[in-house]
RNA sequence: GGGCAGGUACCCAAGUGGACAAAGGGGGCAGACUGUAAAUCUGUUGCCAUCGGCUUCCAAGGUUCGAAUCCUUGCCUGCCCA
């Protein structure tokens, strides 16, 4: 087997579609006889300050390439970030601010370096070149791209004929990100299948500033924790990689069992044949503790593991409560004889939003103190000075509460 | 610039003077069932409260005993024409 040929293999594992082979084979063989490592970005638009599982995909393919001794350029948006990419979204999306960019820019570099090598990564802000430029250069830039084709993206397409708006900026948006290509001499783009287009606008723009046009590689979208939509920020399906190691796990072992396998594929390298002869569940607890392990440590990924078993599977009241109240004289009416209605109590945690919800969920069978179901909304609670109540509020919530005599 | 159609709760969407805290669907939450799931079924989904009350239907005014519903102005969106 070839070397070109062996790289090739590593490359595809995974990949949706890659736009062209024969360059990008071209480009493999010619990098191996320069010995000139080929240029590889991705970029990231910095909308919110944390990477999740989805981001991963993309960021494992990255992996391969810099493991091929390629040189790897990981850009952060920063300048694009504050247009908006609409990229599959129905509507369009809200520009951030240059202060939450920023910020969210420097959350990005700490996470990725969970899975690529520091040393070997370029990381890039396209502000770097975007920001000198002049109104004129825009306008020239954008001389480079016509209506029509931006018109032919699905997502630009479609709002135009359901009447939604379009703004003139969001077409700045993949012309931006094909400039960059540009600007960095990409020979590679990776990008998820719904950054085809602007992907191939990048191979545009730069046959028209006189490069050879860069390979695209797309990589598959990952679903969210609903198991249908694509996992994003914005639809709050995800799972951040700067989740609490519990609630990453609870996280994991909540979706179905379909999305797990989807997830074996994708977010780690297990024999899938080996992963559909186990038990679902011990099969998802093992799948959750890798990528626990993964972005927390063997520790971590340990507690966050007993913890769960302890607050779900035995049902049992956790270690660690996600809330604690102590009452004094000063909660309740008579001091004598100590009571607080219920649902005052549930409400004093701080874990539902309101008096109401709280009355909802303990007239719903949702609410137990010390184990036994309370159904009354009305009821009062006796309290015992120095006993420590504990309560189970909804699912997945636990609090501790305490009445201290003075 | 002109004409027309719209802006309703987390989202979509009904409602066009009183019975509207506002149909229906989605989503969320809870219960049952389970493998901690998923699917399914049931309930629930503005806030406070014992009856009951309070604040909502883009914004600000106005008409009216009474407005999400009518009028005025403003802001926003789409379509058609220029």
């Amino acid at each position: 087997m070839s070397e070109v040929t062996r790289q090739i293999e590593l490359i595809l594992r995974g990949a949706v579609e890659v736009i062209q082979p024969s360059e990008l084979e071209a480009k493999l063989a010619r990098s191996l006889k320069e010995k000139h490592p080929l240029r590889v970005k991705a970029g990231f638009d910095p909308t919110a300050p944390d990477l999740h599982l989805g981001h991963t995909v993309l960021i494992h393919k990255l992996k391969h390439f810099q493991d091929l001794g390629h040189q790897v350029i990981f850009l952060i948006g920063d300048f694009t970030g504050m247009i908006g990419d609409p990229s599959g979204v129905s509507e369009t999306r809200a520009a951030l601010t240059k202060a939450q960019v920023e910020e969210n820019a420097k959350t990005y570099e700490r996470q990725i370096f969970k899975i690529l090598d520091r040393k070997k990564t370029t990381v890039e802000f396209n502000s770097r070149w975007m920001n000198p430029m002049k109104a004129e250069a825009m306008i020239q830039l954008s001389a480079h791209y016509n209506v029509a084709r931006m018109l032919e993206r699905e997502d630009f397409h479609k709002r135009y004929h359901e009447g939604k708006p379009i703004s003139i900026h969001e077409f700045l948006y993949p012309l931006i990100q094909g400039y960059d290509s540009v600007a960095l001499k990409a020979d590679v783009e990776l990008g998820g299948t719904d950054q085809k287009f602007n992907l191939l606008v990048g191979r545009d723009l730069q046959r028209d500033f006189g490069q050879e046009a860069q390979v695209v590689l797309t990589t598959p979208l990952l679903e969210g924790t609903d198991g249908v939509k694509k996992m994003s920020k914005s639809l709050g399906n995800y799972i951040a990689l700067e989740d609490r190691p519990e609630d990453m796990f609870g996280k994991l072992m909540s979706i179905s069992d379909t999305l797990m396998l989807r997830y074996y594929e994708l977010l780690t390298t297990e024999d899938l044949t080996r992963v559909k002869a186990m038990h679902p569940m011990e099969a998802k607890l093992a799948l959750a503790e890798q990528i626990v392990t993964r972005y927390h440590g063997t520790k971590a990924a340990n507690q966050a593991k007993a913890g769960f078993q302890q607050k779900f599977r035995e049902r049992e009241f956790p270690a660690e409560p996600d809330a604690r109240v102590t009452l004094t004289q000063a909660d309740v009416k008579n001091p004598a004889a100590p009571a607080t209605l219920l649902v005052d109590l549930v409400a004093r945690t701080g874990l539902v939003p309101s008096k109401s919800e709280a009355r909802r969920l303990i007239a719903q069978g949702g609410v137990e103190v010390d184990e036994e179901k309370r159904t009354d909304p009305n009821a009062s609670l006796m309290l015992t000075p120095g006993h420590q109540y504990r309560l189970r509020i909804g699912r997945r919530k636990f609090a501790i509460v305490e009445f201290q005599q003075k």
